[in-house]
DNA sequence: TATTGTTATACTCTATAACTATA
DNA sequence: TATAGTTATAGAGTATAACAATA
């Protein structure tokens, strides 16, 4: 994730050359929405990446005692769903473990794995970053309507899923990647 | 630019369950365009920057005759217009002037000073490129109908220009920052 | 002394490969 | 032999700083 940078002299009038493509404004405004994202995550280690491991993660109960009965996922299943290198996984858990929010359990069954848990600060820190990112999201699309912004959302999700054409699988493998 | 990844097994499968925030969306989204798009760049120097670079320098004529009558834009210039580090501007008109599209001329007013303009070859190759463009903009947005495409279009424009806001150098320096 | 452009250096990510401990 | 996780190494991209030429 890049630093956020100074400010810099003329963009606002090059604006006014480049603002005329598709592909300019959805730059401004994915880059947009990652900066104020990046705000809500603070210093969750990762940012948007070790939000998503964490999300994962929190789908399990926390140390002691599992929410659903089902396995936490290990740290390949983990990397695997995420899209995430298994290398870049053991750093950013680390990193996870060490802000407290996940815990890496011995699986009794296979002494190479480890399963990955969220501790209950963990699902307190979900529960708040989920807040804050419905509240950037506004921010974001604030300048619509109600009625814009719901369309907007709708438009936005069924062109990421691209559901009517065979790209579904690539699509989401570009979201992977693009977590990486 | 990162490099297009291997494919990862299990994307999909996180689809269902990432696939319903915005931020998610729109970087699924912008990093399909960009992918679609970098096809449509093919082997210029510095892609979707190098574009930006020469569609500036297409506004002056070519080599050994103005278009307007105003003088080129100095690299330095050039690098502020697009938030581009000037070091940068550097590397990256050295591989666009070996790749022919663009030229250094000295300015007579100011011997420290390069004005850059873009050759014959380089427009020939913008306008290319811009009608490539055009289509990658076309696939991205297939699965909307004419309508709906045009209406996503009219919105995400003023969300990325945030008229409405005093955002609107603030988004500008992003998006010139996104090219950095 | 300040500015334009260039070159050299360092730092951050990420990707690749090598290593361990288990299976 | 293959796999889960870790560690070490190397590469691309970018930012910082020093430099030469000119103002």
């Amino acid at each position: 994730m890049p630093e956020p940078d100074a400010p810099v002299r003329g963009d606002v009038e090059a604006c006014a050359a480049l603002g005329d493509d598709l592909g300019w404004a959805l730059g401004v405004l994915a880059r947009t929405y990652r900066d104020v994202a990046k705000q809500a995550f603070g210093d969750l280690p990762g940012g948007a990446r070790g939000y998503q491991v964490l999300r994962y993660a929190a789908k399990w109960g926390p140390a002691g005692g599992p929410g659903t009965g089902e396995a936490p996922a290990t740290q390949l299943a983990l990397a695997q769903q995420l899209g995430i290198d298994r290398t870049v996984m053991t750093y950013l858990l680390d990193d996870l473990e060490r802000a407290g929010v996940v815990e890496r359990h011995a699986d009794p069954a296979d002494r190479r794995a480890r399963r990955i848990a969220a501790t209950a600060e963990g699902r307190a820190r979900l529960a708040e970053l989920d807040a804050r990112l419905r509240e950037a999201e506004d921010v974001v699309l604030r300048p619509l309507s109600g009625e814009e912004a719901a369309a907007f959302r709708g438009m936005l999700q069924r062109l990421a899923t691209q559901v009517d054409e065979g790209t579904a699988a690539a699509a989401c493998d570009e979201a992977a990647a693009d977590l990486r």
